[in-house]
DNA sequence: TTGTAAGCGTTATCAA
DNA sequence: TTGATAACGCTTACAA
């Protein structure tokens, strides 16, 4: 019961497993009338080609490695529907792996990618990734790797990041605008390219409106809910605040349960902007303010990029593409003078 | 600049490639002399073993195909983590396909995996599908499958589902509990078995509670939040009902919206219970009373089924393993008589 | 313990 | 337009 071949095809016919597998994949150097024959064949045998050895014959593999942090968020798991939509047309498949953050586990991960002898691939680093070596050594063993998000330029290649530091500076001028002046900043480790820019982005709003910057005002490790939530409470109880930006939109939420909690209200005394526009953030009340990453757009700009590289196997291109953010003008931040949009 | 092989490394310390195989595949039958110096020889010339040539070699690949509808669904996306931490641990990689909910996208992908010789697939099918023919294709080829969370039974393999009927049953049984007894349910497709089933526990509730099942308070196709609104609003206007069971989170959100809208309290005037235990679920106010379906559970039991029959090549199994949900009552449904928990 | 040699299924090159 | 043949890199009987 082994599985059919060409070469059990070409028995059938009485003809090589040369012409068969020019019919196959479609050369045009094969008479019409035996290319019928041999497809006809082929259903009836229900041969299904094999890409292991086809993969190992041409040297070329038609499987691209996505590297993320975490499948399960929705900001990753968006680009890697993205990415889908582009790579699978042009006859990709994916083989995703996860680092968890780890910079162990995201070495392995290249590792495994390296053995498939994938054709390329895209990533963005774990919040560990302080070295590089092991990305660099896909680009060096020639396989081109486009990094996304959370990037660095010690890596060749294509990069395709957010315009993290327009959000922040959009955000927190946003928040100026509408009167707030004391703006705590809730954020992750600013090691990290896309919270430091966003850090920026809110320094410079800052700087722009005249407004002294305060080191007090910045919390790294506040991203999740519930870390934020125990800080903001304490922030707010002692009234140094009247505003935050958070750079992602959980953070938010824990500030959101804290103003609650105080009987603070949102925007009324404290004003409110997130990041990311989680599919929650429209839903909530008030209904959340925040930058809105396009991630449906960098995983299409990230796949087209490597397409793009693996096809014309061109000299390595550095540029770094940027996606628009867009700040979400919502409830949460909506008072007085500003105009609401959206 | 190629690559360097099993070849290369033989050459270099002048023995035979099979030697330099067995060695760095841990072979026993090797000196242990030789295999420190084939490491370190494989090590110099950074070799990287080639899976695709192994692959073809062996007869097996370890690599396993995840079809899901989407993958940036929170649940999907949390099954799919799940099964890749017990998978990877055992050698595995995952190669992952998205049918974007449409039944000749999941036939493609299907093929796409088998032409890739996947060891095994693990899969949820898309809402279309209503065949299963590329299905069973699969297993008859040998290739095992293993469905979770929508699954027909007219697939040979392993199932992995939620306690559907048991959640729609427990939360309907709450409601009533609760004293609402007008209760709409908000659905997707009753010719899923997800829904279906939680309609059933729906139903069941409302029977044991005495209370005559009302088809007008039935709605399928109200499983997004716009299309759940918008039935909400008119139902809410027309003070037809007094509590609403929703199939997911987002349909509740709808529902929670259109509440706000009108001006009705919830729980006071409405009841309200979603399913699935979005992150968003315990951050809205009021917290929304949900049931939690255990996604990682489901992809771990999926994929250590799925094991299972690969490493034992056993016979097939047709069981189907359930995974208990969890009713949390939250704010959204937590009126007088019933006592709060979670 | 190591070597020999064949073969996994496909494709590319060359010749007919 | 088709056929013969070798090769992709690895594994595995079998022999030494």
């Amino acid at each position: 019961m082994k599985r059919t071949t060409i070469i059990d095809i070409a028995n059938a016919l009485g003809i090589t497993p040369s012409t068969v597998s020019r019919a196959l994949s479609g050369s045009p150097r094969v008479n019409e009338e035996t290319r019928k024959r041999i497809e006809q064949k082929a259903e009836e045998l229900h041969y299904q080609p094999n890409m292991v050895a086809s993969s190992l014959r041409k040297g070329r593999n038609d499987t691209i490695g996505v590297l993320v942090p975490r499948i399960n968020r929705h900001f990753f798991s968006h680009v890697v529907g993205a990415i889908e939509e582009v790579l699978n047309p042009a006859g990709f498949s994916l083989l995703i792996c996860q680092s968890h953050e780890r910079l162990v586990k995201e070495v392995q991960c290249i590792d495994v990618l390296l053995k498939n002898r994938v054709a390329g691939i895209i990533m963005s680093h774990s919040v560990e990734t302080i070295r590089f070596d092991h990305i660099i050594k896909a680009v060096n063993e020639k396989v081109p790797v486009v990094q996304f998000d959370r990037v660095s330029k010690m890596v060749p290649g294509p990069r395709v990041v957010n315009e993290n530091f327009n959000g922040g500076y959009m955000a927190v001028k946003h928040l100026i605008r509408s009167n707030y002046r004391r703006i705590a900043h809730f954020t992750g480790s600013l090691r990290v390219n896309v919270y430091d820019e966003r850090f920026k982005g809110y320094c410079y709003a800052l700087e722009e409106a005249g407004i002294p910057f305060d080191e007090s005002l910045v919390f790294e490790g506040t991203i999740t809910s519930e870390t934020s939530y125990a800080i903001a409470f304490a922030l707010i109880k002692s009234q140094q605040v009247d505003a935050f930006f958070c750079a992602g939109d959980y953070s938010a939420m824990g500030v959101l349960q804290a103003a609650r909690e105080c009987g603070i209200s949102i925007p009324g005394r404290l004003g409110l902007v997130g990041f990311a526009n989680e599919p929650f953030a429209d839903l909530v009340s008030p209904r959340l303010s925040t930058v809105e990453q396009n991630a449906y757009d960098l995983g299409h700009k990230a796949a087209t990029a490597l397409l793009q590289v693996i096809q014309q196997d061109s000299s390595i291109v550095n540029d770094e593409e940027t996606v628009p953010v867009r700040l979400l003008v919502r409830e949460s931040s909506s008072r007085n003078s500003e105009v609401k949009m959206e």
